[in-house]
This record gives C-alpha cells, sequence and structure tokens, in this order.
RNA sequence: GGGCGCGUAGCUCAGCUGGUUAGAGCGCGUGGAUCACAACCACGAGGCCAGGGGUUCGAGUCCCUUCGCGCCCACCA
C-alpha cells in the first residue's frame, strides 16, 4: 500500500522542499574559494541575478527569469560543477523613492517637508520592512540561490564599488559636469538618461504663425514673414533665431536679417542651415536652444543665445515675459490666443505625432538646460563592441546582437545624476571658499585645493543603473580582491529581458570592461517578454494581469515554471494563459500518478530467482527510448532549446513512458516471479532518470518523489540501484547520453509494430462499437513479423482486448477467414470475428480507403526513387525510402486480396 | 528613416544543424468509473505551414519578393 495520496498536493511540498534544500547547504557553491580545500582549477558556472526592485512585487518577469535562471543553475549543478547563483536586489531610485513619497503623501506630509535626512530614514526602514518581500517570493519560485551571498546595491560594500567607480572615471576625464541639454521630469523634478524617455505616437496640433521681419530691414514690404510651425508654442518665448535653408528661394533674402519674437518683441538673427528641410512644414524652423535637442545643436553651430523660459516644475520663468509663473500649457494656450489677437496666427492642424514620456513618472519630458553629471561613453563603449564582436560574449540569440552593435555605435553621453534623495550620493564636494571641486573614495573633511572646511556635497544620486552596470562584480567584492571575485569571476551567464539590453548589459559591459579589465560574464541569453493569451501587453487598465503569487497558489510552482520554460522560446515573446498553467499542473500531477503506481509495486518484490532478466521487447524499447532522449535533451540543452528539451521530455513522459510502458510493465508485474523484479528493476532507473531530466524545469515536485522512490527502492531487493544515490535529487549526476550499443533500433522497430496493431484493432473497436467488456479472439497471419508477434501475443492481447486463450498467430493462412473483418498492418494481417458487424459495402470502403493511402505512398516513392534523389541524398536516407516502399507494397497487396476476398 | 521578429489545426504555440505521411496543449466529436492518475484512458475529425518566385535530389526550415501584424532604434519643426 502506498501512502502517496492520490493527487500531487504541491501546498503540502514545496516550502518543505525548499527548507529541506536551504538547510541542507545545498545552494552554495561547490569548491567554495573561501575553503582550505579549494581547487582553483575547477571551472565554475556563476550566475548573478538581475536584482529586483527592493520594495517591488513579483510579476510574471521576475518568474521567468527566475525559472529560467533555476533551470540553468540546475542543470549545471547537477553536471557536478561548482555552481553559484548570486541573489540580491536593487535600491530602485525612482521607483522607491515615488512609493515612500506616495506613503508621506497619505500621511498629509511630503519629502520637502520632513526633509532629507528624515526621508532617508523612512526610506531605509521602508526598506527593512518591504524588502524582504521580493526574495521570499523569489524563493517561493524554488530559486536554488545562494542566499549566503546576497547582496543589495546599497550595501556599504556596493556603495564602497560606486565610489571607487566613479572616482576612477572621473580621475580618467571620463565624468564630467556641465550644463547641457537634458531631459527634465517635471514631475519628478529630475533629469532623466535618454533610455528612460519613452516616446508614444499622440494626436497633437501643428501650430502655423508668422515670424514678422523686423520692419526697418525691409522698407519696401511692411508685412514681411516667414511661417514657421511648431507643435509647442510656448517655446516661442524662448526662441532666439529663425532657420531657413541657405538655397530657399522664398526666405534666402532675409538670412541675416532680424525677426521678431511673437508678443515678448525680442528681435532674434534669421540664420541659414541646412539642417532645415525645404520639403517639411512651412520649410522655415524656429530655434529653441534651450528646449529642444535638434536646435540646440543648431544653436552651437550658429553661436546662438540659449534661453530657458521653464522653471524645474515646468512653469513659465522670468524670461517668458507675460506668461510668467504660467504652466507650460495654460502658457501655451495663452501665447497662442494673444499671437491670434495680435494676428499672428496662420492656421493650426490636428497633427499625430511622437511625445516624449518619462517612463516612470508618464508626464511628458522637458528638454531642458541644466547642469548634470555625465559619462563621456564613447571610449567605454568602444571596448564593449570589441568584446561582443570578437566573440569574447556570446549573445543568444545571435541577432540582438546587432541591435547591441547599433546603440553603442550611436551611443551618447550617459547623463548620471539625479535630484533625487534615495540612492548613492554623487561623491563630489564643492568648496565655499575656492569653488573647486573634491573627488574623493572616503568623505573628506576638507577641500582638497584649498583646505577650506567649507565643503559642500553634491545633493543629488547617480541613476540606479551606474551602480547596476557594476552589479556582477561588485556582488563578488569588487574593489577588494576578494577569493569570490578570484574564482566566480568573470561570471558564466547573463540571463534576462531583451529590454533591458540597453539599459543593463551593455553597460555592465562596459563598465566591467572598464574597471575589471575583463568581460563580465561569457554568455548573455536573453527571454522575451510575457504577454496575455492573445498576445496583448499585460496593464492593469486591461486588467488583464495575471499574478504569479495566484497561480502558485492555485496551480502550485511547477506548473508555473514548466509553462515559461516550455512555452517560451530564446528571445522571442510569450503568450500565457492559464489553460496551459492548468495543463502543466495535469502533468506535474501525472508525473506523481506515475510515480506513486511504480512505488505500490515496488513492496510486492522478491528477489529473483534466476540472474538473468530476459528483457522483453517492452523493456528494451523503452531503453532505447529514454537513450534517444538523453542524447536528444544533452543537445537541445546545450543549444540553449531549453523549451524544446522540455517539450520532448514531456512527451516521453507522458506518451511513451506513462501511455505504453507502464500499462505493459503491469503486465509483467502481474506475471510475479522474475519477470516482476526485472521490470521493477527497469522501472527504478527509468523513473530516476526521468525525474533527474525533469528537475531543473519542475524541481519541487520530482525532488519530492525521488524521496520517496528513493526510499522504497532502499528497502526493496532493489537496493543496490540506489545505494549511490545522493541525499537529494537537487545533486544527483545529470543523466549523460551513452554511445548506441546497436540493439536500440530494432526494438524501436519491433515495438512500432506492435503499437501500430494495437492502435489499429483499438480503432477498429472504436468504430463498430465493440463493448470495452469484450474480449474477441484473433487470427494473425504475420508473415515475416510472426516471431514478433508471437512472443508479444498476451501485449497485444491485453492492450487490444484480445481473448488471449484464443488466438491464432501463423505465418500465413490457406484460407481466409469467413465473417471476418481483416486488418492490414504492414506485414501482419489482422483477423477478427465481428461476423455481425461486417457490413460488406462498409468494409469494402474502409479497405479501399487504406488501399488508396497505400497507392499514392507507392506512387509517391516510386517517383522519388526513380529521381535522381537516389544519387544525391545519403544512403541510409534512401534507403529509408526503400524500406518503406517494400512496406507499403506489401500493404497494398494485403488489401487487394482482403477486397477480392470480400466478394 | 533604419533595424528586428512574427504569420503553421477553431485558439495559443513547438518544429534545433533542410531528410518519414508536419506535432503539442486547449477546444471539438465518440466511447469508457479498468486495481497510478476522470487533473484520467482509448479512438477520431481538423492543416495548399500568409501569397509569389528561386536554390536543392529534397524546403514549414535556406535566399529574394509581396501582403498583414507586432516590436526596437532615430533630432523631422
Amino acid at each position: 500500500m502506498t501512502t502517496l495520496p492520490k493527487t500531487y498536493d504541491f501546498k503540502n511540498t514545496e516550502e518543505r522542499i525548499y527548507k529541506m534544500w536551504e538547510e541542507g547547504g545545498y545552494f552554495k557553491p561547490l569548491n567554495d574559494p573561501n575553503e582550505p580545500e579549494h581547487d582553483p582549477t575547477k571551472k565554475p558556472y556563476v550566475l548573478t541575478i538581475p536584482p529586483p526592485n527592493v520594495t517591488g512585487k513579483l510579476h510574471l518577469g521576475h518568474a521567468m527569469f527566475v525559472s529560467m535562471e533555476d533551470l540553468m543553475i540546475r542543470y549545471h549543478r547537477m553536471l557536478g560543477i561548482p555552481t553559484l547563483w548570486v541573489p540580491g536586489s536593487d535600491h530602485a531610485g525612482i521607483a522607491t523613492q515615488l512609493q515612500v513619497e506616495n506613503a508621506l503623501r497619505e500621511e498629509g506630509t511630503s519629502r520637502e517637508e520632513i526633509g532629507r535626512e528624515k526621508f532617508l530614514e523612512r526610506t531605509w526602514a521602508w526598506k527593512e520592512e518591504y524588502g524582504s518581500h521580493i526574495t521570499n517570493q523569489i524563493r517561493r519560485l524554488g530559486a536554488s540561490c545562494d542566499w549566503s551571498r546576497e547582496r543589495f546595491t546599497l550595501d556599504d560594500d556596493l556603495q564602497q564599488a560606486v565610489r571607487e567607480a566613479f572616482v576612477r572615471l572621473y580621475e580618467e576625464g571620463l565624468i564630467y559636469r556641465g550644463p547641457r541639454l537634458i531631459n527634465w521630469s517635471p514631475g519628478l523634478k529630475t533629469a532623466v538618461s535618454d533610455l528612460e524617455v519613452e516616446y508614444a505616437e499622440e494626436q497633437g496640433k501643428l501650430y502655423h504663425f508668422k515670424y514678422m521681419i523686423a520692419l526697418d530691414q525691409t522698407p519696401e514690404v511692411s508685412d514681411a514673414y516667414i511661417p514657421v510651425a511648431t507643435t509647442r508654442p510656448e517655446t516661442i518665448l524662448g526662441d532666439t533665431a529663425v532657420a531657413v535653408h541657405p538655397d530657399d528661394e522664398r526666405y534666402n533674402k532675409y538670412i541675416g536679417m532680424k525677426a521678431i519674437v511673437p508678443i515678448l518683441d525680442r528681435q532674434i538673427p534669421v540664420v541659414a542651415d541646412d539642417y532645415v528641410d525645404l520639403e517639411f512644414g512651412t520649410g522655415a524652423l524656429k530655434i529653441t536652444p534651450g528646449h529642444d535637442p535638434n536646435d540646440y545643436e543648431i544653436g552651437q553651430r550658429h553661436n546662438l543665445e540659449i534661453i530657458s523660459v521653464l522653471d524645474k516644475h515646468a512653469k513659465v520663468n522670468q524670461h517668458g515675459g507675460p506668461y510668467h509663473g504660467q504652466d507650460r500649457f495654460e502658457a501655451r494656450d495663452n501665447l497662442w490666443a494673444d499671437m491670434k489677437a495680435a494676428g499672428l496666427v496662420i492656421k493650426e492642424e490636428e497633427y499625430i505625432h511622437q511625445v516624449p514620456r518619462t517612463q516612470r513618472g508618464g508626464e511628458i519630458v522637458e528638454p531642458m538646460v541644466s547642469t548634470q553629471w555625465f559619462v563621456d561613453i564613447k571610449p567605454l563603449a568602444e571596448k564593449a563592441l570589441q568584446a561582443v564582436r570578437n566573440g569574447r560574449i556570446k549573445v543568444v540569440p545571435e541577432r540582438f546582437k546587432k541591435i547591441y552593435y547599433n546603440w553603442l555605435e550611436n551611443i551618447r553621453d550617459w547623463c548620471i545624476s539625479r535630484q533625487l534623495w534615495w540612492g548613492h550620493r554623487i561623491p563630489v564636494w564643492y568648496c565655499d571658499d575656492c569653488d573647486e571641486q573634491t573627488v574623493a573614495r572616503e568623505d573628506p573633511t576638507e577641500c582638497t585645493h584649498c583646505g577650506s572646511k567649507n565643503i559642500q556635497q553634491d545633493p543629488d544620486v547617480l541613476d540606479t543603473w551606474f551602480s547596476s552596470g557594476l552589479w556582477p562584480f561588485s556582488t563578488l567584492g569588487w574593489p577588494k580582491d576578494t577569493p569570490d571575485l578570484q574564482y566566480f569571476y568573470p561570471t558564466t551567464m547573463m540571463e534576462t529581458g531583451y529590454d533591458i539590453l540597453f539599459f543593463w548589459v551593455a553597460r555592465m559591459i562596459m563598465m566591467s570592461l572598464e574597471f575589471t579589465d575583463d568581460i563580465p560574464f561569457s554568455e548573455v541569453y536573453l527571454h522575451g517578454l510575457i504577454r496575455d493569451e492573445h498576445g496583448r501587453k499585460m496593464s492593469k487598465s486591461y486588467g488583464n494581469v495575471i499574478d504569479p503569487l495566484e497561480v502558485m497558489d492555485e496551480l502550485g510552482t511547477d506548473a508555473l515554471r514548466f509553462t515559461l520554460l516550455v512555452g517560451s522560446t530564446p528571445g522571442n515573446d510569450m503568450n500565457l494563459s492559464l489553460k496551459k498553467v492548468e495543463a502543466n499542473r495535469n502533468f506535474a500531477n501525472k508525473i506523481w500518478n506515475a510515480t506513486r503506481f511504480i512505488l505500490g509495486n515496488l513492496e510486492g518484490i522478491t528477489a529473483p530467482k534466476q540472474d538473468n532478466p530476459g528483457w522483453t521487447l517492452a523493456d528494451s524499447w523503452i531503453w532505447a527510448r529514454q537513450r534517444s532522449l538523453k542524447t536528444t535533451v544533452k543537445r537541445l540543452f546545450e543549444n540553449y532549446q531549453y523549451g524544446e528539451a522540455g517539450r520532448q521530455i514531456y512527451d516521453f513522459f507522458w506518451n511513451e513512458f506513462a501511455d505504453w510502458y507502464l500499462e505493459i510493465a503491469k503486465l509483467q508485474l502481474a506475471e510475479g516471479g522474475d519477470r516482476a523484479f526485472y521490470t521493477a528493476q527497469a522501472l527504478v532507473p527509468l523513473l530516476d532518470t526521468c525525474l533527474r531530466l525533469l528537475h531543473p524545469f519542475t524541481p519541487f515536485v520530482t525532488e519530492e518523489l525521488w524521496q520517496h522512490l528513493k526510499e522504497a527502492t532502499l528497502k526493496s531487493p532493489l537496493s543496490s540501484i540506489a545505494e549511490n544515490w545522493p541525499e537529494v535529487l537537487m545533486v544527483a549526476p545529470w543523466p549523460e547520453p551513452v554511445d548506441t550499443e546497436g540493439w536500440e533500433d530494432q526494438a524501436i522497430a519491433d515495438f512500432t509494430l506492435v503499437q501500430n496493431v494495437v492502435r489499429a484493432i483499438r480503432n477498429l473497436r472504436a468504430e463498430k462499437n465493440v463493448k470495452p467488456g469484450t474480449r474477441l479472439p484473433a487470427t494473425f497471419a504475420a508473415g515475416a513479423a510472426t516471431p514478433i508477434i508471437e512472443s508479444q501475443a498476451e501485449t497485444i492481447a491485453a492492450l487490444g482486448k484480445l481473448d488471449a486463450s484464443r488466438l491464432s498467430i501463423q505465418e500465413s493462412l490457406a484460407a481466409k477467414p469467413e465473417d471476418h473483418i481483416a486488418l492490414v498492418v504492414g506485414p501482419v494481417e489482422v483477423y477478427l470475428p465481428l461476423a455481425g458487424l461486417v457490413d460488406v459495402a462498409k468494409e469494402r470502403a474502409r479497405l479501399k480507403k487504406d488501399l488508396a493511402k497505400a497507392q499514392s505512398q507507392i506512387e509517391r516513392l516510386e517517383k522519388l526513387l526513380a529521381s535522381p534523389f537516389t544519387e544525391k541524398a545519403p544512403e541510409h536516407v534512401v534507403q529509408a525510402e526503400r524500406d518503406k516502399l517494400a512496406s507499403f507494397k506489401e500493404t497494398a497487396t494485403k488489401l487487394e486480396e482482403q477486397i477480392a476476398n470480400l466478394s
């Protein structure tokens, strides 16, 4: 009697198993460099987790990378390689700060009100309270990270790493500070990098108006003007030129003259610049160097004045004349109305254009001139390009290399300062007395230039991605030369979503090459994004968000993991539906029940009388199939085709092992004696291998079952099989492919014939509505297959519900039995006495249909074999086709006989 | 404006280096409480692999092209 419940109860399993693993120390790497017996020549497999936001909540993106990385780690661990997966979390500057600010707002206060120091205290408290949520949720997914090495981007060590990185770049002249046009987020009141700005097509307006030429310069025409169009009229307030194309005959007569800014009446030059597109819009351009990146560049070329007209709230400042104090959109309307009144408006038209919004806050980004810190990134980018170009870093799927190259080749300096409070404070101190900067690894007490104590640290913090860029080596101890860094660095694999290729992957490569003079990892695997079942983005407003925690609660972690792993192909998005997870929950249950069956049968097994297994055809077949599976899975794993590998194992387990072999094993076990023993002797390693192969995909159910299997095996006469098994499945050796021994193909071919005979019988029974309980006698004319059919008679009888005591098996029959329905399966004819059910007309039709199928195949194959195919294709391919032809011919002949016999 | 991906059964998707009669899950139809599993079993229906052209003995797979959908990058007022 088995003690296992009828269905897999993941709720009662997952936590217990995870605890067992963690307490057993199995998440820690073998060959730890901090231990005395460490062998530095053993190459480890190392993966660093993409750190989730410390106060974030688990979403499917996390579930995806945890599943995938855990698969990679568990696989390599089972290969016996020292394996390290470094976990941790990111302080996530803006995201976390916003959460705390929201909390403060609910309390009726704000960060400005409580001040920087109090605010940081609050945020740390928030981090302490919620920071463990995300890591606990990652544990629930089964992540086998080494939690003893967990890191947080604001840990002291990592702060030190950030300092070191900043100071080094500064010393090398690769960090500079200065006024530049940057993307300003008026809501967050901080600068953001180019990457943090998202463009979306939106309906807007294109405003056409007149740029009047100053009267004294065109005395002959009193109303000379250049027509100009803009989508942002409020920027008119900051215009410092009007640009026309030098070859534009309409306007080039005005070049060098002055135009008058509407309402403000400032005079600005008309300049010539071939950036202006003659064909587009009015063919003339207003130039606002203070609020537009293109205009900024044109401004540089023509030495134009830069006027900022907006403050940090995006309200019009003192340069905006009558609009001072108005919000940018309010000013837009008011200015336009005033211009209309002044007769300067030509028209406004509906216009769809790209609107920049911040990734976080969502409001429209304002290009503004602001003094910020920048990284001179080109020198770093050059090395990062090299590392991928020369193959030191491998990218999977390869097509992302092109995207990576394109981005790095056109990269622009990286604005790294943020006007936030939560993050790594910029390690620069300004001297009130001599105005010099002190940049230091340790907090200075005085100015290094004049010794003054009147120094103030820069109030800004660094872009979150600055510290994330150091992650693979900062987590291992850099800048200290720790044993971990020496042994585990460079890491092996970086697995993440393709959406952060630029944000993160490229920056890690750049910073690693710069600071460690080495690559951060040798492989990059990019997975796709997860969408809903119809391919739509998951979003709260659609209401189509799937919460992985709920899925795990309802269907189990293994089901979710298997779905994510098997449903995706590298780099491609996947559509997730709960139906799929349900199907995989069923699969977990299938594994459960198959094991349950085997365990139940181990109990009655007794030691064999004879030392000779005498393997059955089914035994040989399933062995051969599993050997082939191991080879296939290995190949697929080596090619990063994890999903396909999972599908192969699934198919083998369900369709071959459970549906066919276990059904036959029942018969063999029922025979008792040695047959039962040897069947069990096959079942245990077969199941063991399946559980091992499945373990990286579905760790919980496989570990749980394997523990039971191990226990039951050790208690049985088969204990020697399990003698050397380790304590837990997660460190059990991976089933490596073995060389074929020559017998496999024949076993597979023979068993396939048995399957086809059984299927044909079942099919006919179903078609003729034979009652499920009815045991039919049968006559076989098996030709060359007679030995197989004879030896497999009992199996065929059991699976096809034939009466085993009334079977007649012969090579050929002198006369066809009457009132029988005949089935033709390759060389085998099966006669079933369905006298009452024989409808001659229907029978003829059925046989003719089969014959037609066979004949069309014969025709196809004869044509094929008469073509150059025979000479050009490899011999085994040709032979396979010849064999097929022979088999179809045999079938056709038999079918013809049957048809003739009917009448 | 550049670049990339996708288009295979009613739905969601596999199909790796080109080599049987193209697969799975769900859905659909028929039958089934058989002692692992009804979260199951057996049987079945359902596909000019988006269209066209090419390379090849052989193309869902490689190349070109058209159409449709999606995404990324880019400074067009």
